[in-house]
DNA sequence: TTGCAACTACGAAATTAATCGTACATATTT
DNA sequence: AAATATGTACGATTAATTTCGTAGTTGCAA
């Protein structure tokens, strides 16, 4: 199980949308939030290759960038590994916290309640 | 606002818990997990008292550390990090992804279930 | 065919985190 | 006082990540 990096989670966060796209194009998405060189993305996009987490296919001069691996599987990962690390490994501790932080909005507490009914409703319905 | 590495949160999970400790006390925490010199350890909480996550006082031959920073604040503080990096600061979107993640087990799942139900209760009663 | 623009490859530097070796200081024991 | 034990400080090493400089390749236009 490979986890990405932080630099590399930016990258498939974009591939994931795009579904693929050289590094022309990623790095200009990336631009939009924060500066970043070209070699730079090419180089981190590179490793990802050599990691298996992209695969890629030659267009025209350029490379054509697309994951390996699938969104929901790779942050379910990086979800285990965060709440392992920094709540001992209790989901409903993280939960707990996530409702109480002042970080998060009403709204979106107010949308997990609802979709969490959902579930109840499915569940018992 | 400085966010402990991991190595840090495993010192101050311990620290928490103890409200304070020496280093060797800390240090014998450590290895009941994994394998960690003392001089590591030490290291690391000198490291943290730099940063200001820790203060310290004399006693005896030995320095007693303990957390400057608050469980829930750290924590929070991680959470906030962690759910802007990988769900794009959507804590439902986080939600949705525990609650369908394999490693998280049926019994987490009924005591989040358990604890918004009290939450939706003490609301609306 | 010469020159330019767009990509790519490679290596290396810079940064951050984690780890440990070694030496020093202090207190206690003999 | 010498030996021992305990704790501390400091520097150095290792490893992973992030970043970029530079050079090479390819294709197209002048």
């Amino acid at each position: 199980m490979i986890n990405p990096t932080p630099s590399e989670l930016e990258v498939l966060n974009i591939l994931w949308e795009l579904k693929e796209a050289n590094t022309q194009t990623v790095n200009n998405r990336l631009n939009l939030k924060r500066q970043v060189g070209y070699t730079t993305t090419l180089k981190t996009m590179q490793v990802m290759f050599e990691k298996g987490l992209l695969d890629r296919r030659k267009e025209g001069k350029s490379h054509v960038y697309f994951p390996l691996i699938q969104e929901s599987i790779a942050k379910g990962n990086l979800l285990t590994k965060f709440v392992n690390n920094t709540f001992g490994g209790s989901a409903s501790n993280l939960m707990m916290q996530l409702l109480g932080n002042k970080n998060v909005s009403q709204d979106e507490i107010a949308q997990i309640k609802t979709f969490l009914k959902e579930i109840e409703d499915k569940n018992h319905g």
